[in-house]
DNA sequence: TAGATTGTTAATCGATTAACAATC
DNA sequence: TAGATTGTTAATCGATTAACAATC
């Protein structure tokens, strides 16, 4: 393919700026309900939380959406960076793995409003079939072929316990499935051209752990240091921050 | 502070390294239960799903703790890891927000197999207090202050709807929690020495759907190319992948 | 025109990776 | 000693940031 016959939204944008899209969509939903028409790079990263320089450099890689002087026109820039991350339409998806978890992201509404629609609930666990959550009937996992030929289901939510996951995953992929958002906590296989996402609650509070347990470790080490001082020992070139 | 009397745990470590820290000791957890004794780097990063580099890179943060020609032992470097990121104890954390997900998190055993230990769940609505969630009651919000102040509690996972998330994050702050877990979608401003971490699940989704249009747009380029072709047009050397 | 703000350039910073000397 | 594997170096890559020319 020449990068001429490419259409513009086909292009590579880094990784770190996709991440960030839907933060910036996020802002301008929440700017727009304010009804603010118009607002300059400095709002937008403020209402993100970025800097302002991130920002404009994160959207010179879609185009030039803005105007010199004036600033971004929200409702427009909005419906450009949905049309890129296509988000300007709806996405069917399943939940796989009917837990506590995923009972809760079935009811979570910040699917739905982002254009996610949830099309079935499936549970490895026969004697789940029939439950109803959120409005939805569980169904058998065997189901998974047919939810996904008739829906067009390219994502699927993964909520099952580790030791399942492998191949959970494994169905899926052979369902059709190209995009897994998995909740359990493993390292998974897949062939190339899908992708996997991982949310892993507790890995995030580990990362807190440590940094809490460094605050309360730097806090002894100054106490020592005092008391090192205290004795008369001299700071050097090695003194850090 | 010199170096010289920072304790080596205290010393400066890159992010992405404190990140993957958790995914190693899971993996090392694996190992161990398999009853693995020892590993070579090139094991460890197949079961953490990182590169042999990449993992020798990011211990070499902490000490050394292998042998060369020989490999690390497995329980030895857990356990180096472990004190490392403060998880060789146990944290208490309180759960704000008692909704869907505040429950799944309650009945979530990933934190307490991993030394997170929920002390108490607190929720703004009076109604709720005394419903009984994963053995524990709920509690009016107004607890806090006691709760944090009676299990030394530092850390909060924060399960709120959006509108009230900063609101709750002050008193959270107030009440002397330093880390916050916020798996509400919005931009939170905190004292410094505060750490924020935030797990947002439809942005995971979002990034998806961004990669899944874009293999769809590929193919339509492709495919769209293949007609160009077809009629006679040449491939220069802008060609792209 | 003067003031404001974008889009881009170039410098800096941090993370990844391959290669290999050190050493068991 | 020979083979294996770590810990470290140096090169590369990608992301962030500040500064500013372009332009409304």
């Amino acid at each position: 393919m020449t990068a001429r016959s490419m259409p513009e939204s086909a292009r590579e944008i880094p990784e770190a700026t996709v991440a960030r899209l839907p933060v910036y969509l996020r802002a301008l939903t929440a700017l727009s309900e304010a009804g603010t028409a118009t607002c300059s790079s400095e709002d937008l990263a403020v209402a993100a939380g970025v800097n302002s320089a991130k920002l404009r450099k994160d959207l010179s890689h879609l185009g030039s959406y803005g105007t010199r002087g004036v600033g971004y026109d929200v409702d427009y820039l909005r419906h450009q960076i949905a049309r890129f991350t296509g988000l300007n339409h709806d996405w069917p998806v399943v939940i796989v793995g009917i837990g506590n978890l995923g009972q809760a992201l079935a009811n979570y509404s910040g699917f739905s409003s982002r254009g996610f629609h949830v099309v079935a609930l499936l549970d490895a666990d026969r004697e789940r079939a029939g439950e109803e959550i959120a409005g939805l009937p569980v169904r058998p996992l065997a189901d998974i072929e047919s939810v996904v030929a008739r829906h067009g289901v390219t994502i699927g939510v993964m909520a099952v316990p580790t030791h399942a996951a492998q191949t959970v995953a494994d169905r899926m992929v052979a369902a059709g499935i190209t995009s897994i958002l998995n909740f359990a906590p493993s390292v998974l296989s897949v062939p190339a051209g899908v992708n996997v996402r991982k949310v892993d609650m507790s890995i995030e509070l580990q990362i807190l752990a440590y940094h809490e347990q460094r605050k309360t470790l730097l806090d002894q080490a100054r106490g020592a240091d005092q008391v090192a001082t205290d004795l008369g020992e001299v700071a050097t070139e090695e003194e850090v921050s």
